[in-house]
DNA sequence: AATCGCCCAAATTTCGAAATTTTCTTGTAA
DNA sequence: TTACAAGAAAATTTCGAAATTTGGGCGATT
């Protein structure tokens, strides 16, 4: 029999689970069959899952259950465009109001992101440091935008963010040398331009960095 | 005893309930209080505010439960700004992508609008038509950004204009006659922006008319 | 062959109560 | 008086089962 699991760490792992792509994009997730791996009752997990749909890691419909979110590269455009609809305002904010505090936060978390990529731009595989990457770049992101001085942006810039991952994770593509190599100049740009309070360039800076995705 | 009330019933009655103020910011809600109001057990309630919840028109906090959103001018500031940002690009993006019929959607429902708005006006006083008036609003701003082509757009601009209302009506204001006079030129100035297709214009019609609210 | 209707199986929602956690109250000690 | 602790009351969460709804399969009718 598995242990007793804390619902805190059921969501947490649910969480974790949809954004690795563990559930196939319109899987439908029923809470009787979750039930069996975390030892609890079906309604904890109907619990938890309603409050995965509000982040939009879950899509729920009365009388039809939940699944996992669809994807198409509609979906992606649209949760592509729409990220860089908020990062780029959210930047634009913090550019404004924000002090040195947020631009010695900033740039510590670009240090931090950067000695991740280059570690594993040298091997070429990201390997164990995928996860250590993945916190550091969310990191980084929303440092980015911390200064906006919006709640509201930046909860719903985290629930976006979270989105894209999910949606992006299941695309399949070479995180090879030549990837985060990219990616390394692409977070320098948008850090430069940020400190330099350029507007435009920043603009651009994040874009670039996104548009793969489009 | 009351009667039994459908689920899709309570979630509306409620929703209703939190846009007009009838619970005051911050309020406690307690699904053991609510259930009698309707005749079905805790757990519906739950159910149902855990849904409102990602609206955004409750708050919901693990092992705390529900209270209806807390107001205040920096919160109110927060979304008209937040909303200010979504119009703005929904309506950017629908003068690029809309057609013959987002015009003629956008001017159907402009018309509506104008048409309660005028009569209020003559009047001084909504009364009756305050219902008449508030769905008509909504479908001007929703037509407006309709061709936006973002589903995300759409639907996050839903929540945060549901949040708007709701943080609006708890403000005491006086909906007298030369409010509505103004909220009427403001509204045409939205549609003859949108209509021409003029951006800069357009921008700036969607801040005067919420300005008031900052 | 296609459509409709009925019935069965599966899934979702709802319920009332038990278990857990938080909050409030009261009492005790510093 | 203040701070802390223990106990009681209230509120929230969790549970297992019953009730409702959905989805599919099967057979009859056109």
């Amino acid at each position: 029999m598995t242990t007793r699991i804390e619902t805190p760490d059921i969501y947490e792992d649910l969480r974790v689970r949809l954004m690795s792509a563990r559930f196939a994009p319109g899987e439908k997730l029923k809470p009787a069959e979750l039930q069996g791996h975390y030892g609890c009752s079906a309604n904890t997990i109907r619990d938890v899952l309603l409050r995965l749909s509000k982040v939009g890691l879950v899509e729920f419909e009365m009388q039809k259950g939940f699944r996992a979110s669809e994807s198409s590269p509609e979906a992606r455009r649209d949760i592509t465009l729409f990220r860089v609809l908020l990062e780029r305002e959210g930047a634009r904010l913090s550019m404004h109001k924000g002090g040195t505090e947020w631009e010695a936060g900033l740039a510590a978390a670009h240090h931090k992101l950067s000695h991740i990529e280059t570690r594993i731009a040298r091997v070429g595989d990201p390997g164990e440091d995928m996860r250590l990457w993945s916190n550091a770049e969310k990191e980084f992101h929303f440092s980015l935008i911390s200064a906006c001085g919006s709640p509201i942006l930046i909860e719903t810039y985290s629930n976006i963010y979270a989105q894209f991952r999910q949606q992006m994770v299941s695309q399949e593509r070479d995180f090879g040398e030549d990837y985060f190599r990219a990616i390394i100049a692409e977070h320098k740009a948008i850090l430069d331009a940020a400190l330099a309070r350029d507007e435009a360039r920043c603009d651009a800076a994040i874009y670039d960095h996104l548009k793969r995705n489009l």
